[in-house]
DNA sequence: AATATTTTTTAGGTTAATCTAAAAATGTAT
DNA sequence: ATACATTTTTAGATTAACCTAAAAAATATT
């Protein structure tokens, strides 16, 4: 049996693995962890201790088959209970992560099979992000930044790169929400600003910054 | 902000004292935490330096107000998760607390009244056992065991005293369940068991064991 | 290639929760 | 009241997860 610590570290050394290198290093573990990196060192030798990743001193660690199972267990968890708890609870998608932090812990196959059951087998979670099925996988997921859309084209938002608190609220505060179909306008050289339609109807200016962190399809 | 065990300490210092004693012994805690009386003398160091109970050596421990309004807390998300377990993902009345063991230590104020407010503000949970309110209250609860109903009286099959899996199992198997109306047909001086009658329909015989673990209004 | 900088590991400590074994206090029985 | 038994506490270790400071390895810069 895995702890809560354990699982939160395969978590991250996959996450950080998915969106880049292929090595995961201390440093970028430790801050990920919020923690030192002689700490993870530590960890490190006890994850590979149980297999759950490879590790050679200096080199980076890389999670294994087994590891990666962990891990996309622990990420259907949590993507399941931020389901039911903006479907079902009617909390709003800028206040489940932390919540679905502590329930990804929650010991249970059959509380995850019936919750998957009960949600109708959500493919996505509230934040466009795809839920693993109970075998760890999910469909190619194809996506790109607002930010590479060119005049005068269109997408459809899809999912949200960052996820934290203020950004998700001021997407809210402007009427951007997932299943929106955007058409950009016009790009503002000078700053990458864009100017954007929402479903064909409110004009709304968004920064360089805010471009890049919402993903169309 | 408290830990899983520090919780689990007051909550079984809550319920040893609840079903019996003022002052509650560390062999007596050592016992229903699956653990050293040593190690129990500790926690109770502890607990006492947070004003969570009263400890004098040798003397036993008490709960403190503030001590007793945790543990209903806790008692409460217990009872809350259990009844969401039953009536919305389908589990069995049998196979809930120990998920429920996990879930009650959850902190999150906001899911607790909003879990609540989607249950529609059970009273009680599947097994009968009171759920306390934001304040920690719940209403006089009135039940006794079956085996003090006199033959030809009548009751309300309301609790169950043991919330075991293989005694709920056997409820289940003969057709016993919450809100039966149970007619006390006939005791057996012998071994006191009882023939009785259930919802005025099947009549069957249950043991002088069974009968002091069904609680009946 | 030698030196400086950065990254990572090791060494040694801390805290929470547990344990065993021994000592101390309490309770019971002649 | 004294001896015996039981309960409880203390003493000293252990494990997981963290820390700081120092050493070692890897990487970058002259
Ligand atoms: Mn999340
Ligand atoms: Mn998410
Ligand atoms: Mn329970
Ligand atoms: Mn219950």
């Amino acid at each position: 049996m895995l702890s809560f610590t354990e699982e939160n570290y395969l978590k991250a050394i996959y996450h950080i693995s998915e969106s880049g290198a292929n090595d995961v290093s201390t440093n970028a573990l430790a801050e990920e962890m919020k923690t030192k990196a002689a700490s993870v060192t530590d960890m490190l030798k006890k994850l590979s201790q149980k297999d759950l990743v490879e590790y050679k001193k200096y080199k980076g660690v890389k999670i294994s088959k087994l590891g990666e199972a962990v891990a996309l267990q622990v990420i259907r968890k949590h993507r399941l209970w931020e389901v039911f708890l903006v479907e079902r609870l009617q909390f709003n998608w800028d206040e489940v992560h932390d919540i679905a932090e502590q329930l990804e812990h929650i010991k249970s196959p059959l509380l995850i099979k019936k919750l998957d059951a009960y949600l109708e087998h959500p493919k996505y979670d509230p934040h466009g992000d795809p839920i693993p099925d109970e075998n760890g996988q999910f469909g190619p997921i194809s996506r790109t930044p607002l930010a590479e859309l060119q005049t005068n084209s269109t997408g459809k938002f899809v999912a949200v790169k960052d996820s934290s608190s203020p950004f998700l609220q001021y997407l809210d505060k402007v009427g951007l929400y997932i299943g929106a179909t955007i058409l950009v306008l016009e790009i503002i050289e000078f700053d990458g600003s864009r100017e954007i339609e929402v479903d064909g109807q409110n004009k709304i200016f968004v920064s360089q910054q805010v471009a890049n962190n919402l993903l169309i399809h």
